[in-house]
DNA sequence: ATGACGTCCTGCCTGC
DNA sequence: TGCAGGCAGGACGTCA
């Protein structure tokens, strides 16, 4: 479940490892994956670009090609974007197709090479590939302006690291709400990139209650609050992400916070600061991983 | 405005 | 052992 930490993770990869090359080929076999262009003008329009840079917005995927041209990308839940190379066997007399890892020595391991669905081929041999065991994830190609205004960027609320999110902005987004803060602090157009496992992170760090009404915290717990935003979130950037369950970088490793997890998927296990047994519960949907103890609902 | 639920998907887990 | 059924879940859409 790729959210801000795993998602910047990638992007700092995307940077480090494929800026400059130009695409000379693409395959896929879900073109739902891709939803715009239609995939055979995706692949045309995107055939002959170099890669400029990459960005994160929220757990946008944001690649800038040469001609102001934009790949947005969106992971959703069980996407991976892994750099590597690859080898497409047809199977059988089907028309089915077969992906076949064959480099780096992490990538070719890696569980998800079977879910890869679309492969960006790049001009000195490697390949972009996104695996999507769910098939929910995105692509999303066009000219830089009208991606970068597509509702799903504009709409989005603040970037919680960037040294602009301060505490005075925090506090009169959040005193607006009416909604639990577990749902507030997930809802991409309230906080930009923080999900499930990081939700509850913060909440248990800040000791707050994931059913308290956002607009009833004190001020003084919304300050703890903000903060356990910024440090979490920071040290699971350090840690390059959780792979509680399957996300992993572009090589294919496993994430480093997925061992310093407080609540997150540790339900009945003693919380770290008072032995109590963690407890779940669902909240809009979602499962949320708390201490009854440390966090009370009042 | 808010909540509750449906949609997209499929590996994995549970229970019989 | 095998099979059916339910679950998870980001973002968006629909309906009350």
């Amino acid at each position: 479940m790729p959210e801000l930490p795993e998602v910047q993770t990638v992007v700092d990869d995307l940077n480090k490892k494929i800026v400059g090359r130009k695409i000379t080929d693409v395959w896929f076999d879900w073109p739902k994956l891709i939803k715009k262009p239609r995939a055979a003008v995706f692949r045309k329009s995107i055939v002959g670009a170099k890669i400029l840079k990459a960005k994160r917005r929220a757990k946008n995927i944001l690649i800038y090609l040469s001609d102001d041209r934009l790949l947005l990308i969106h992971q959703k839940m069980t996407g991976h974007l892994l750099i590597g190379k690859w080898e497409i066997k047809r199977q059988g007399t089907g028309d089915k197709e077969q992906v076949i890892p064959l480099e780096p020595k992490a990538v070719v391991t890696d569980p998800y090479n079977r879910f890869i669905h679309l492969i960006f081929y790049l001009d000195d041999g490697r390949m972009l590939a996104l695996s999507d065991l769910r098939k929910f994830a995105k692509a999303i190609l066009g000219p830089t302006k009208v991606i970068e205004n597509l509702p799903e960027l504009i709409g989005l609320g603040p970037e919680p690291l960037d040294p602009q999110f301060t505490f005075i902005q925090f506090a009169e987004i959040i005193h607006k709400e009416k909604r639990k803060i577990k749902q507030v602090l997930m809802d991409p157009t309230v906080i930009a990139g923080i999900g499930n496992i990081y939700s509850d992170d913060i909440l248990w760090t800040a000791k707050i209650h994931p059913l308290r009404p956002a607009n009833k915290l004190k001020p003084a717990e919304l300050e703890v609050l903000w903060k356990a935003i910024r440090q979490i979130l920071q040290k699971a950037v350090k840690l390059r992400g959780t792979s509680t369950s399957d996300f992993r970088d572009t090589e294919g490793k496993e994430g480093g916070y997925t061992d310093y997890r407080l609540v997150y998927q540790r339900e009945d296990e003693p919380c770290a600061r008072c032995g109590t047994k963690i407890k779940r519960l669902k909240v809009g949907g979602r499962s949320a991983h708390f201490c009854p103890k440390c966090q009370k609902l009042r």
